[in-house]
DNA sequence: CGCTTGACTATCGAGATTCGATATATCATA
DNA sequence: TATGATATATCGAATCTCGATAGTCAAGCG
């Protein structure tokens, strides 16, 4: 259904975004999601694996079969996103970006005295 | 039960900040959320009155009983933040801005080529 | 007047999303 | 060999969001 053009949910931002710098498998997206937030944010094993999957489904990310950059340890699977993904996870930091930028405006213009 | 210290819901966090610029009634909520986004977040009332209640009952925001600034059409119910309400406001906003920060400067300094 | 339209609050149920617990297996290291 | 970190995966409950629906009130209009 490639989902039409709605902000995604948290978890699938905090993922596309995690994955903006490069590949990764599930358990380093964890870490990173939580790195990126300082700590703010806390991905269990539940919300991971789950919307992983549902990302995939929605063509925005694709597991690599990459097997050429990382032939140690064959558990993990990795991670990257797909050109659509790239654009979406662009769209929607701009859209945060102007949140942000817009909010605080209001903060330091709300009430002069 | 107060609500520990995770990130707000989507609808929770455009409705604090809405009201960082003072109090508004519902439906003039749901405009100003969509405006604060360009359009990009579009809250019906099934979202809002739920989410509005919500707020309330964490303490976030108060019905203001306030009928000297508005005694016109009686209809209407005005929020504005509590104290808590304003720190948990500013508390999200570092939050993404801290996050939007972090993944530009992930785009940035990247993959040179 | 009778009708419609927009402002406004409200609720319900379905669906989507998230959480926490639990399970299983591998590997390092003490 | 026990312990703890790495790593993936699933389940059920709880939470959150959406869209439709409903009702009231006020204003505009033919």
């Amino acid at each position: 259904m490639t989902r039409s053009s709605k902000p995604l949910p948290a978890a699938s931002l905090h993922i596309v975004f995690a994955l903006l710098d490069g590949e990764l498998h599930g358990y380093a997206l964890m870490r990173r999601v939580g790195e990126l937030s300082d700590g703010a944010v806390k991905m269990g094993p539940g919300t991971l694996y789950g919307t992983l999957n549902r990302l995939v489904d929605d063509g925005l990310i694709i597991e690599t079969t990459d097997n050429a950059t990382h032939t140690d340890s064959e558990r993990r699977r990795y991670y990257e996103l797909t050109p659509n993904g790239r654009t979406v996870a662009r769209a929607e930091l701009a859209r945060l970006r102007t949140l942000v930028h817009r909010v605080a405006g209001h903060l330091a213009g709300g009430a002069p005295a």
